[in-house]
RNA sequence: GGGAGUUUAGCUCAGUUGGUUCAGAGCAUCUGCCUUACAAGCAGAGGGUCACUGGUUCGAAUCCAGUAACUCCCACCA
């Protein structure tokens, strides 16, 4: 049969992906009589489409799960999708705008149904996606966040934190996100250097004519909501004014002069103005000083009718008038202009807007401290390691997590609210009615209880993945089930350094806090992957290329291996089209080398002694290359274990290896290295699996007819065995002589087609006998001569053997005397610096025995090597 | 402002406890080849003051100190 001599991946991966599936090779139950080894994927945005992390990210754990399965292990890794409350709430708001329907018109439960049918249409298409990309993921046990048991798990557990007092509900300064109409929490808060203004504006000092006080500000549209104005304690300048009052211009109102350390007498006037409303600081000062709290800024950030001027107005709009009004009244100083770093909404990129509400906490302080000191003791392990510090810094810094959010797509919060204003937290409403009966000796309904608006943050739930996957009921029964006993620990867990805190912290948390136990054993943080310039690849600049057009481009195997090129972990990957078309190359070079192979005729009667040598070579070849990938994988290098085995391929398989055996035009094979051949083949099949599942299934099959049983990706991982290394340091001598032929022939003009003799002057002929037919094959050379120097040939030395080619009237004599005295010269030069080595006292006396004997036996060679240099640039005469 | 990290070839990165001819790999570049597996290829070649300065040592890319540049994290001075 002929096959294209191009590798066609569009004909073989669906094919392959539908086999796998078909035949349940993906799927994983308890089996206690295998190790399991499990991956939880982090889940994708429900309504998310795949860009180019999640290609990186799943190709890496495809990886490690598709080699667990070959090791043997009971290997699962556990697909499913996330919520994401105000990603996804924000999509539908935008779609039902689009259709001209407002969420404030509907109610509830009728926009949830909206946010339903959006999920039922759009969700898990980036599942499907995986699919292409060749993710052996047990779909079977695709979960969701909002699944109706693993919504149970997150009531539960709210429930039961709230019951030990370790979440509590308080009003706070929270992250106000005017566009999302929510809170967020700190660590969804951006912060970018902005270009803005520096207002100074001067406040009159109450029942005095003359004197003013000047404080200088970025917000002037809060002076509505001032309550005071602050100076250092320490600052002369205005300690008579403190006990005083200043009036808030343009409405008038007096407010207090107090003192307070906060302040920097350096910085703008050294008076800052106090707004407890709308500023962190301000409220911490408001409290130690017993401020009142003014807050005039709606939940849309428009000013509301206690900022008594603009009422209606943006808040940005009303700076700019306000500066205005301030200016028309002659209490605008002056304005500069200030680069200050803003917040803004990681979702939305709104500016966050300090605001102060009612919110939901999680008490951090107790709960962390297992987490903490897992990460310090190396429990669990990060990779790489350098995250250890960020992961220390934030654990020990931590807090309290505003698990709130204003938002209707998420859990809602299980808080009733009685007509007495008192609350209960329960897991549902009747239970919830039941307890507060009991507690207030009441008699109140259902109907009569109200269930708090808002929703749970989306981590709330995704904190529970590693074990709710497995067993959502955990929670509520405290029962463990088969596969929680079974399947966790999780093993590794892949993901981004961006969410270390929001997810992976927060894991460890209830990991401890509900199993005793570390959710995983390893963390491996990819990069990020960007474009040629440096940038991330987001939407807005359009610099993404489209997955699964590249996927199409260049087969699944070509960008799975293009991707792990240049990834080392915790390092960014600058993206480039190249690196998947070297992969897409490696895998035609694969497919190729199995053309070569396939086409050879097999004669019984011809004898393989001659390629005995390359054999055994190859052999111990594949068994250091083995161990090599073995110990890249210990320490999840898996970009190294990729080029380790990218170079036994390309290199030694195909280069060396193919080439030595590989009988001459026409000719036929002997059975035995064929079928050596084949071994090796399938050898590096499996190799190169878990990177490149396509074709090596495709080529395994093509090997031989197998058995569903025997398919590549259940097929066994090797072992890595003893090699010798004494072959493979001969072989890599043999080829080194090998290359100075061909670069003989190179510089000589010398066609590879014609064939030369070779004489070789040695004490030690009997690498070269061994590997004579190598030589002769991979030289073309059509005779061996061991023997004294040869005159009037080209010579060339390898180690200390001298190689000679006669190669007739081609000899340049003048250019070959010239190519000798470099070569002694560089060689003296080297031999002085060992010398001088050798000759230091103190380096004989101090360095170890193995490097004064390395130096010694670098003396001798080297000796050696200038001898018979001198001595074949006396033979060539003058 | 506080902390961490990085700096080795044009690019992306290896380089284990200081010691083999240690200055490496892949890609890119250059030269010659369509040599019956592969031009998505073959064969060969060039390319680095290991950021800079000083120190420790018989010996430093490797250890120490300082300097510079870049990156990230945390904080958020109006």
């Amino acid at each position: 049969m002929s096959i294209s001599k191009k590798y066609e991946p569009s004909k073989t991966e669906s094919k392959w992906y539908r086999y796998w599936l078909e035949n349940k090779m993906f799927r994983s139950e308890v089996d206690p009589e295998k190790e399991p080894y499990t991956i939880i994927i982090p889940p994708p945005n429900v309504t998310g489409v795949l860009h180019m992390g999640h290609m990186l990210n799943n190709t890496i754990q495809d990886v490690l799960v598709r080699k667990a399965r070959m090791e043997g292990k009971n290997a699962c890794w556990v697909p499913g999708t996330d919520h994401a409350s105000i990603a996804t709430e924000a999509k539908v708001v935008g779609m039902l705008r689009e259709k001209g329907i407002e969420k404030r018109s509907l109610s509830r439960e009728a926009f949830l149904d909206y946010a339903w049918e959006w999920k039922e249409k759009y969700g898990g298409i980036i599942l499907k996606q995986l699919q292409y990309l060749g993710a052996s993921c047990d779909w079977d046990r695709t979960r969701f966040t909002m699944d109706g048991d693993m919504s149970d798990a997150v009531i539960s557990v709210f429930v039961d934190l709230h019951k030990k007092g370790k979440i509590y509900r308080g009003i706070r300064m929270v992250n106000w996100d005017p566009q999302g109409k929510t809170a967020v929490s700190d660590d969804e808060v951006i912060f970018k250097e902005v270009n803005s203004k520096l207002y100074y504006i001067q406040y009159k000092i109450q029942d005095s004519d003359s004197e003013s006080l000047t404080i200088a500000t970025t917000r002037p549209e809060t002076i509505m909501a001032d309550v005071a104005i602050c100076v250092n304690p320490r600052d002369s300048r205005f300690s008579h004014l403190v006990g005083k009052k200043a009036v808030i211009p343009l409405i008038n109102r007096a407010i207090p002069i107090i003192a307070d350390e906060y302040v920097d007498m350096e910085f703008g006037t050294g008076c800052l103005k106090i707004t407890p409303a709308h500023d962190v600081n301000d409220y911490e000062i408001g409290l130690r000083h017993q401020l009142p709290v003014i807050d005039i800024i709606n939940n849309d950030g428009t000013l509301n009718e206690k900022a008594e001027i603009l009422i209606g107005e943006d808040r940005f709009v009303a700076r700019k008038k306000i500066a205005e009004m301030l200016k028309e009244a002659g209490q605008l100083a002056k304005e500069e202009p200030y680069q200050s770093s803003v917040g803004h909404s990681e979702r939305t990129d709104a500016v966050i807007e300090p605001k102060l509400s009612m919110q939901w906490f999680l008490s951090m302080e107790e709960i962390t401290k297992p987490a903490l000191k897992a990460v310090m003791d190396d429990v669990i392990q990060l990779y790489p390691a350098k995250f250890k510090n960020m992961y220390r810094s934030w654990m020990e810094n931590v807090r309290d997590w505003c698990i709130s959010r204003q938002l209707w797509w998420g859990h809602q919060i299980p808080a009733y609210y009685m007509p007495n204003g008192e609350y209960v937290v329960a897991k549902t409403k009747e239970e919830a009615l039941e307890i507060a009966n009991n507690k207030f000796g009441a008699n109140y309904l259902l109907s009569d209880l109200k269930q708090d608006e808002d929703v749970l943050d989306t981590w709330f739930s995704s904190w529970l993945w590693p074990i709710s996957v497995f067993d959502p009921g955990f929670f509520s029964s405290g029962q463990k089930n088969q596969d929680l006993k079974y399947y966790y620990p999780t093993n590794d867990l892949v993901t981004a350094p961006e969410i270390l805190f929001f997810w992976v912290a927060r894991m460890i948390i209830v990991g401890y806090e509900y199993m005793g136990e570390k959710p995983f054993r390893n963390v491996y943080l990819t990069g990020i992957v960007r474009d040629k310039l440096g940038r991330k690849m987001s939407k807005s600049l359009g610099n993404s290329p489209d997955p699964l057009a590249l996927i199409e481009t260049y087969g699944a195997d070509g960008v799975r291996t293009g991707m792990l090129f240049s990834s080392p972990a915790g390092n960014d990957l600058p993206f480039d089209e190249k690196l998947v078309e070297q992969g897409r190359n490696f895998a035609n070079k694969i497919w190729n080398a199995f053309r070569l192979v396939k086409g050879w005729e097999i004669d019984g009667t011809v004898s393989g002694q001659e390629n005995q040598r390359a054999i055994l070579w190859f052999e111990s070849r594949y068994h250091q290359a083995l161990t090599e990938i073995e110990d890249h994988f210990s320490k999840f290098r898996i970009s190294d274990a990729l080029m380790s085995i990218y170079k036994l391929v390309w290199d030694d398989f195909c280069s060396w290896y193919l080439e030595m055996v590989k009988p001459a035009y026409q000719h036929p094979i002997d059975p035995a290295t064929h079928q050596r051949t084949l071994v090796f083949f399938e050898g590096v099949l499996k190799l190169l699996h878990p990177f490149m599942p396509f074709i090596t299934e495709e080529l395994w099959h093509e090997i031989k007819d197998r058995e569903v049983s025997e398919a590549l990706m259940l097929s066994p991982w090797p072992e890595a065995q003893e090699y010798d290394k004494k072959l493979i340091e001969e072989a890599q001598q043999v080829f080194e002589v090998v290359s100075q032929i061909r670069n003989i022939r190179t510089s000589k003009g010398i066609s590879p087609k014609e064939t030369l003799e070779l004489t070789i002057n040695t004490a030690g002929p009997e690498i070269y006998r061994c590997f004579e037919p190598v030589l002769k094959k991979l030289g073309n050379l059509n005779a061996i001569h061991f023997q004294e120097r040869l005159e009037h040939a080209v010579g060339f030395i390898v180690r200390s053997d001298e190689f000679f080619l006669p190669i007739g009237q081609k000899i340049d004599l003048e250019k070959e005397r010239e190519n000798l005295i470099r070569e002694i010269e560089y060689t003296k030069g080297f031999l002085l610096a060992v010398n001088k080595k050798l000759e230091n006292e103190k380096f004989v006396q101090n360095a170890p025995e193995a490097v004064i004997n390395t130096e010694r036996k670098k003396q001798a060679d080297a000796l050696g090597k200038i001898q018979a240099l001198e001595e074949s640039l006396g033979k060539l005469g003058n």
